[in-house]
DNA sequence: AGCAAGTAGTTACAATTGCAACCATTGCCG
DNA sequence: CGGCAATGGTTGCAATTGTAACTACTTGCT
């Protein structure tokens, strides 16, 4: 550690790092999803997009590899991997469209099913743990900013 | 587009992606930090950790490698990379500490300078139109309410 | 029917990142 | 002083991720 300089003052048209927004926004996100990922990762040999893609399809069975992409805001490379993955270790069944013959057909397995019903309280229960810091009301605010501010981002795009 | 599915109901022992806070930041995290990126990137060929790297010593010149990381919250492998491409484009300069010959004083050049007082800008200018989404209540509240989160989430790792 | 254009999904390859091991230097303690 | 733990920083390697190109199949148009 450091001998401390003293701090520049604010001025509008400087960027501070640790008042922007996106920048904070960046570190509570790496810091919050690498501190799930520590609980069920190793516990569990289950990646972040395995992980999503276990989510999606346990609430929404039958899904199609994009429909997954869709529904979790990931790409459909990501997907390809995680399912590939899921295969391999028989979380997921995979079958395909009769009148279709591109398209997926995405299920669970039982395994995969007991995967999701043993990390899902885990992730729940980190969520309620963070969110503890903050009142009902503070938790609905924040539930509220977070999708005014990623309808304006996505329209930012 | 497929045929929708009809929405299972909420339960609250169930987890769904899209009203979970730590999911739902990383979407919001992730496409702000792509749609500032793709704005400096092309434009002026700087990587996101090489921006951070800029923007801290923009502010608090002549710190280490270590002192940036511990700012940016960037691990030293990134900041020393970072380092490394920004000292290959000239865009930083690089002394050694007279009494503690390992630490490195890091400082922008001229044309480090000018990339950040060009590229500042633009991002404070995404930051703006972003947060226009929202009321000057609002603001301040998103503003709390990150700080709030994030010693939490650094607290429970 | 037949072909062009579009969509689902995979693969190959490059770029990024993360981790561990590694030097060099300094600080501490006997 | 001598040696050993700790710190600053870099490097090499493996794992992850992103991009583009590709196959397979379907759809729409003529």
């Amino acid at each position: 550690m450091r001998k401390n300089k003293t701090s520049p003052s604010p001025r509008s048209d400087r960027l501070h790092l640790d008042r922007f927004i996106p920048y904070r926004l960046s570190v509570l996100s790496n810091t919050v999803s690498m501190n799930i990922a520590r609980a069920y990762a190793r516990e569990f040999d289950l990646s972040i997009p395995e992980w999503r893609v276990l989510a999606v399809l346990a609430r929404y069975p039958d899904l199609s590899a994009v429909d997954v992409a869709e529904r979790s805001a990931m790409d459909k490379v990501a997907v390809s991997r995680a399912v590939q993955s899921l295969l391999a270790s028989k979380r997921l069944v995979r079958s395909y469209d009769k009148v279709d013959r591109r398209r997926s057909v995405l299920r669970l397995s039982a395994a995969g099913q007991s995967v999701y019903t043993r990390v899902a309280p885990l992730a729940l229960g980190y969520e309620q743990r963070l969110m503890s810091a903050l009142s009902a009301t503070e938790r609905r605010s924040l539930d509220r900013l977070l999708s005014v501010l990623l309808e304006r981002a996505q329209q930012m795009k």
